[in-house]
Parts: C-alpha cells; structure tokens; sequence
DNA sequence: ATTGGGATCGTCT
DNA sequence: GACGATCCCAATA
C-alpha cells in the first residue's frame, strides 16, 4: 500500500479522474475505495473555477494534491482532489465510495439509518462518513491526516462513462466515470445526454 | 423502482 | 436576493 504519486494528480482533472477509481480515500481510521468521481476544469461553465478564484475556490487554483472542500445546499459537504498546475483551478469531485474500515464511526456519523452500502454513495455522503467539513479545505493530501492510497487495485479499463450529475451548465461533457456494475455507485442520474 | 418536492445557508450578483 | 457539483422522505406504479 503505497500513497499516490503526486505526479499522477498534477495531471489534467479529466485525465486524473478515471486513474483515481479504486484507490483508497484514508482519513484516520476510516477507508474507503472510491467508486465514482467527476472532473471539473475552468474552462468549464459547470465549475466552481469558471468564473475566476473567489475565498471559497481559493485552494481549487493552488498546487495539485489538495483538498477542496465546500459547503452546498445549506446542508451538505462535498470533497474535491485538486490536480493541474497551480493556478489552472482544476479538481476532481469524490462522489461515491465503498467503505473497507471505519464502518463504525462512519454510520455514527451518518446517522443510525444508514447501511453499508449508503455509507458513501453520494458526495454529500461521503463527506459526512469520513467527517469532511471546510475545516479539511485546503488539506494536504498525505500530510494533513488526510491520504490517498494505492491498495494494489488498479482503475478499471473499461470504467462507465457518463455526462455528470447535478450541474445546469457544461452538461454534455462525459466528465463522470464509475466503476462498472458496483454497488456503491451513488443513485444520483446524469444530466441529459446530447443524444 | 421511480419520481417530485422541501429543507437550508454560504456565496456571489 | 437568488440559487446551488445534494439528500431524504413521501407518494405513486
């Protein structure tokens, strides 16, 4: 088990978010091998980043290998991995995860309603099973309590492909990957296909 | 199994 | 002053 390469997230988000399939978010003593993902880029009318750094986005346009976390809804949290060069505002969002350790503390967190599989089938999820707040914005991945990590299993080759989640604008850029047939994949559909 | 509405507040216009 | 990179519950088939 091995942490992953910081040359892997420098990349670019839509090329990054299919090789973080299947490596595993740590924080403490909770784990889980994340399932689904999404890329966002600046250029991208969907993103946080389009419209230039504000306070919120700050650490979306610093170096690779942050967290971004942010505050949506009123209610939820959801956790981004900033890639790219500093100063592009790119991240890959965390959607969904298939919990492997902590699952105590994570349904303690979740509430008592919650089973195994919607520990973290959702970004808003994920985020209150592994206790992410805007306190983690602007964690260092590896450094800050806070790792991803390589546990041997390798990003599928065929991941599904969709158009992302949730958003109003750049809905027809096929940004989100999923690992196929998984069952912590989260139930949210994806925006309309141009088809 | 699928759909639709309400909750709730930080952030930006 | 409006509206989300969402989730949960209730109602329907």
């Amino acid at each position: 088990m091995r942490s992953v390469p910081k040359r892997l997230l420098a990349g670019q988000a839509p090329q990054v978010a299919p090789q973080l399939l299947n490596k595993v978010l740590v924080v403490g003593a909770c784990r889980a091998r994340i399932v689904e993902v999404e890329a966002y880029t600046a250029d991208d009318p969907a993103s946080h980043s389009f419209r230039g750094p504000t306070a919120r986005n700050a650490v979306m346009f610093g170096r690779a290998g942050r967290l971004y976390v942010y505050f949506t809804y009123g209610m939820h949290h959801c956790a981004n991995v900033v890639t790219g060069p500093a100063g592009d505002g790119q991240a890959v969002l965390l959607r969904a995860a298939a919990p492997m350790a902590g699952l105590d503390l994570m349904a303690q967190r979740r509430g008592r309603t919650s089973t195994g599989v919607e520990l973290a089938n959702g970004p808003g999820k994920l985020c209150q099973a592994f206790g992410l707040d805007r306190a983690w914005d602007g964690a260092t991945l590896g450094r800050d309590g806070v790792a991803l990590v390589d546990d041997g299993v390798p990003p599928p080759v065929d991941p599904v492909v969709t158009t992302r989640v949730g958003i109003r604008h750049g809905v027809e850029r096929e940004w989100r990957w999923c690992v196929p047939g998984d069952a912590h994949v989260s139930r949210g559909r994806p925006s309309r296909t141009g088809t």
